[in-house]
DNA sequence: GTCTGCGCCCTACACTCATG
DNA sequence: CATGAGTGTAGGGCGCAGAC
């Protein structure tokens, strides 16, 4: 496989336009165009739905994984000769306020570009290349990757009886529904922000789901009420199933991190 | 050293599509 | 309908490697 292809089309799909990935690889979009038509050629499928933005198709989206899988160990290998190796992973949010980054501080080497998202996509961004690593509460095993069970997240839901609204991190957000599904017409107020959430509902401004360790030093401090509810969300780690030293050190680290936080 | 074939990239131009 | 942005195609130039 030619890689300057290769690094064309990630930069296409990066970038959402042929004419994008032309400034950003210094050549000229028919050039691009005519790699882009090799690439396809060669591999006899379509990769590049020509849209605004141009996308991966089904057969594209494989490619865009192993472009990204080929440019980590290509930064590995020459970073071992500098330092530093960057790593891109999908967190959910909860996970980062909490117990995800002593895993990154026990793995100091590798500079980490992290992403948050609802613990039901996160995977998305790993089947789309976006991520090398993700936690999510996605089981299925997205191809290329390994998976590893964490363990369950506990939920509580927290806040005062008398509460009117109900607190969202945001429109992903389907906790607060699964866990009292009778209280969810009620007015919603979103906090994108895991620290400002708690604090939402610390100010009496509605309920909603708190990580348990958290709850249960809020309850005992008397901030707000355990409202008597409990959801418990299973997460796993995944992650590109390359032969990347750095990951599989990221993997033990977390797997370390989530043990004392998580339910078993 | 010269010729030839090949691959890559360029310019020029045509075409499509969205927008006003 | 005019315009501009984006994409595809044709034809040509250039560099490189192999054969002679």
């Amino acid at each position: 496989m030619d890689f300057a292809q290769l690094a064309t089309f990630q930069a296409v799909i990066d970038t959402g336009s042929f004419e994008a990935a032309a400034r950003e690889l210094h050549v000229t979009p028919s050039a691009v165009s005519q790699r882009i038509k090799a690439l396809e050629r060669s591999v006899g499928q379509v990769l590049v739905r020509r849209a605004k933005p141009c996308v991966a198709t089904p057969a594209g989206a494989a490619l865009v994984r192993f472009a990204g899988q080929v440019a980590l160990l290509e930064r590995e290998a020459l970073d071992q000769a500098r330092d530093g190796t960057r790593v891109s992973i999908v967190v959910n949010a909860d996970s980062l306020h909490t117990w995800f980054l002593p895993a990154l501080a026990a793995v100091p080497g590798p500079q980490y570009e992290l992403h948050t998202d609802d613990e039901h996509y996160t995977a998305d961004l790993l089947r789309s290349g976006s991520a090398m690593a993700a936690v999510t509460a996605d089981k299925s095993v997205v191809q290329g990757c390994r998976i590893e069970k964490l363990g369950a997240m506990r939920y509580v839901a927290c806040g005062r009886p008398e509460d009117k609204a109900m607190i969202l991190y945001d429109r992903k957000d389907r906790l607060q529904h699964r866990i009292w599904p009778d209280k969810s017409d009620m007015p919603i107020h979103y906090v994108p922000s895991a620290s400002a959430f708690i604090e939402a509902i610390r100010l009496g401004l509605g309920w909603g789901v708190v990580p348990e360790w958290i709850a249960r030093e809020d309850i005992a401090a008397g901030r707000y009420q355990d409202l008597g509810r409990h959801l418990d969300v299973p997460l796993y780690w995944q992650y590109w199933r390359i032969g990347s030293a750095v990951l599989e050190e990221l993997t033990a680290a977390v797997k370390a991190a989530a043990a004392p936080r998580l339910r078993s």
